[in-house]
DNA sequence: TATGAATGAGGCTTCATTCAT
DNA sequence: TATGAATGAAGCCTCATTCAT
């Protein structure tokens, strides 16, 4: 009895669950509000009580995620640890993100980081934000002389999350296979691109 | 006389630069067929006498550019030459195009190539060939000992066009300062990460 | 214990005057429901505990002082006065209204009296009612010899009815400047201007 | 063939027109757009081709009506000759206006002026324009000593105009009958009214 | 080839009202 | 009485595309 009522704030989130699947499936433009609430099985109006408007729904799906990666990043930077593993650490976070939750990464990339003319002109602070955090990162494994000084800090930065990404695209659009062991080794081969570079070593 | 009058190629020329300026300028969703015909200086239905649509338009400049690139990546690879240095022609001739093109190449960018899930998916096919093509180069580059072999040359080709496109994209949206200067270095800069690696070498 | 409660009456009032408050400032279409609980202190759905729905709080606005003024022209009507002082009783109960409470009169004039194509409609009897009234003052003054008989009573008291509405609308908008000392002047104009006429008189 | 088509300006006229109708039978927000393609046997979109917006239409119909009215008290007071017949002609004006077309007069009457809380503000300023016109008669025939001077020729404007609105307002509604004799009667009413005076004279 | 008037489907949003607690 | 979550109908406007000339 006292577990049979949903509260307020589980309506909310059965709303934005249910977004990130009908974004995931049939992309931010090209669904309706309504596909929205059929998913989720309320009213169609129940969706402007939670959300000023669908921009908003969308909004907050990626602020809740991408607030936790600009978090995870700032948290990185401040451990004592080799920079290449400070990069392991942030690339792992988000595949494993991928992971656990492809439909809400695959609209995150897709619908706003990619998105970066319309969506994502919105959240262009937001994701430079994260750019900064990372270019840090590799400032800081320059002072420690951990990392070559003559690429700019970021550019570094942009490489890398750039590398990333295009990774996580190649996932969601099945240009390269997905599964639990590609995305374990995504983590090593990403490090060992970016930092160890392609180049075969004599050594 | 003879020369006073416009012929046909030239009018669909003049309409598909024009497009490219509307839809840098205001983006392709959120530009009408008549902003086109406007900037391009015709009638609203002339457009349609030249593209069956709207979509057409920018599947015309989308394909006419790519196709030089797929086309160049082709040529290169069958050169004798460096691993390395056939990434930085790649390289430069993607942020040449940007150079001397900046308005189509972000058209291309932002509109097609990150807008995944509207044209993007249109154009998967052909934008995986480049994909590929790179990724030979590499695999090309790992039978000859240049590059290591324990990145996959698929990944490889990721990591390096995901540098290039993020590059890219940081310019368009002024992340990362613009000018002949930087887009030179960027060619070095790119070359130098993707394959020399972000790690300082004692050597 | 007993007075920190409010009554039932009291609530309902509290609505009342909330709604006359929010209807005034921004007019009874482009509010919701809500602005007016709100305005009231009060929760969302409290407001049709106590009125049946929206029309229904503007209805009773309205009747409320409507039938104040039948009431008072009824009760002039039947007084042993001239038919100017009649006039005048009837113009300076509404300018005083007006003077009292500005934005429940405003409500009235621009949500009913002159919004003829929607509450108007619903109310249009007793708005007939009152124009009867005023009719009826006029036809005593012609029986006694003080009203001229070619203008038919009708006729009169639209315009005299006609007149003060639009010197409220004025007011209203601020077409005319507005005070304590206007609207003292105010109903010597009117009454001056019905009954005395325009006309300068060589006497 | 010459006369078979119908032009732009054609077109446009054929939707004003049936936008009168529409508006004078359902009121201005009770009717759809749709209603008004659907009266003038247009498709939906046209109506957008000629007008930005359903209030551009109203705005329309308002304008064209309205300075024809203040142009025409503009030339009266330019005339030569008593003001009394000034008056008479404007009211002359309005009422034959209403005869002509008073399903067009019953817009601009219900749905902009006396709608003054909504259409009315944007309105505003030519509303005034002609009261101003007016009070320009009446302080002209103050200073040819033909109206009194102890009213205000703004005050008395207000009430001229407010008479006459009432009678208007009072033949739309039914509440006074209509017809060629009461239009042309009213004329004459008016006028005795407002510069004769309802007094009964001993002369 | 060229024009631009004509078409009409589609979607976001608002908000009065209901209802379970 | 009191709350505010839930409902869903209704309508303006946009704009890609067609078509008659």
């Amino acid at each position: 009895m006292a577990t049979s009522k949903t509260t307020a704030a589980e309506k909310r989130r059965l709303i934005l669950d249910a977004a990130v699947r009908v974004f995931a499936r049939q992309g931010f433009h090209t669904c309706r509000v309504s596909d929205i609430a059929d998913e989720a099985g309320v009213a169609y109006g129940l969706v402007y009580h939670y959300f000023r408007s669908k921009d908003e729904v969308l909004d907050t799906l990626f602020r809740d995620r991408w607030s936790l990666m600009t978090a995870l990043i700032e948290d990185v930077d401040g451990r004592d640890m080799p920079t290449r593993d400070k990069l392991r650490q942030i690339t792992s976070f988000i595949f494993d993100s991928y992971r656990h939750d492809p439909e809400l990464m695959k609209v995150i990339i897709v619908e706003v980081t990619r998105a970066a003319n319309s969506f994502g002109q919105t959240h262009l602070q937001e994701i430079r934000g994260a750019y900064e955090g990372i270019a840090r990162i590799v400032e800081h494994g320059q002072e420690r002389g951990e990392i070559r000084g003559d690429v700019t800090s970021q550019f570094a930065a942009m490489a890398f999350y750039g590398a990333i990404e295009q990774v996580l695209t190649s996932w969601i659009f099945e240009l390269l296979p997905f599964g639990e062991a590609e995305a374990e080794q995504a983590k090593t081969l990403i490090v060992e691109t970016i930092c160890g570079g392609l180049d075969a070593r004599s050594a």
